[in-house]
DNA sequence: TAGGCTATTATTAGTCC
DNA sequence: AGGACTAATAATAGCCT
């Protein structure tokens, strides 16, 4: 190879390809600098060596506006974060609120339930038993409102009943007062109608069964 | 100024330093690329013009690594971003549970007090009434334990009472078992005292009240 | 590893098209 | 605006210390 042209492609001689990365990486920072003042540009170039070490080189201007996105940057994850962080910690707030809530309400509960009363002094004592004897007189004037309302219920279901027996009668009260051949002639069209054997008998002996109750489930 | 020499200043002619600009940029990153080559290095370099358009060089390994870098960074952030909402979902979805439990304990409590009944079909009233009648039992026999304590203080405060004034009669007794003048001389040594006009006044005749009872607020 | 020297090549300012 | 030409300078490979 003549002296001073060379071929670009990798220098393999170690000793060689150092000396040129540092010749040619000190005339890449030249040529950089010599750009940005003629050219009043901003430049940079960045050079890892091959062990990995970081040369670089910024004109001034290029300098400060890569510090200024830098610190851009920092800023807008920083708020993003403080923001989020903020969130959560309403949300934290939130829930310890929460959690006093339903500690009381347990206690009350508890209370209620005639629980954990040691810490009670009489007059508070008093004051439970007073709330549990008006939520019993409640809870019983409810179920006593219930139990009326089922037995107003009945009551109409066995007027029913009764109106309906009532309708029987009178239709054999008319029937009865049929002249007899009418009472032969329908009779007749039935056939083996036990009914027939005792065409005058006595309406009210005829026994009618009607129960009216509770359902068993339902006692008072 | 000799043809092809220049100083390193800012070059006051537009056209020159747009000329120069174009043909030093290109330079720039010719030399750039052959560093990277010779050397097996990473290079970048980047320019911005004076009107902010931007031309950028990078050698293949360092367009990989800013690639790399950019999209570890997105990887990253968005990893973050991920674990932060899972993380506040637990605590929305914790707060609903809490939310929850709130108004059940608060359901809990309304029947207990009584109210909110109209759901309630009669078993469920029959078992709100038992509860609540259990209650009533504990909280009352808690507050007749209170009592009884108190009691058995008072009690004892009137044992000591009368151990005092028992002790009291009997000194008096061994007073007046003195003889007179060992009387006189012990009743002269007191300056005014009423005592000793009735010196032999009946010790029965003393009226002494001791009043024992419950505290006005505490009646059974 | 760094710097100097030098022959040689590479870059480029100024100019023209 | 960009390419070509050219004289001149700048960069640098290889060698030396």
């Amino acid at each position: 190879m003549v002296k001073g042209k060379i071929e670009i492609k990798r220098i393999e001689n170690l000793t060689s390809r150092q000396v040129t990365f540092s010749k040619r990486r000190k005339g890449l920072f030249k040529k950089a600098h010599e750009l940005s003042v003629l050219c009043d540009a901003q430049v940079a170039a960045i050079v890892f060596s091959q062990k990995g070490r970081l040369y670089d080189f910024a004109s001034s201007d290029m300098q400060k506006m890569m510090e200024r996105c830098e610190i851009h940057r920092n800023e807008y994850f920083g708020e993003e974060n403080l923001r989020k962080q903020q969130y959560v910690q309403e949300l934290k707030n939130e829930m310890v609120i929460m959690a006093d809530k339903i500690e009381l309400l347990r206690l009350h509960s508890r209370r209620l339930m005639g629980q954990d009363l040691d810490s009670c002094s009489v007059e508070e004592l008093n004051e439970i038993i007073s709330k549990i004897e008006k939520s019993l007189t409640n809870v019983r004037s409810r179920k006593a409102k219930l139990n009326e309302d089922k037995i107003e219920k009945l009551k109409e279901e066995i007027a029913k009943e009764k109106e309906v027996f009532n309708e029987g009668s009178r239709l054999r009260q008319m029937f009865e007062a049929q002249p007899l051949w009418m009472q032969s002639r329908s009779l007749k069209s039935e056939k083996s109608a036990p009914s027939c054997d005792c065409g005058n008998m006595n309406i009210s002996d005829v026994e009618t069964e009607l129960f009216i109750g509770l359902r068993p489930e339902s006692q008072m």
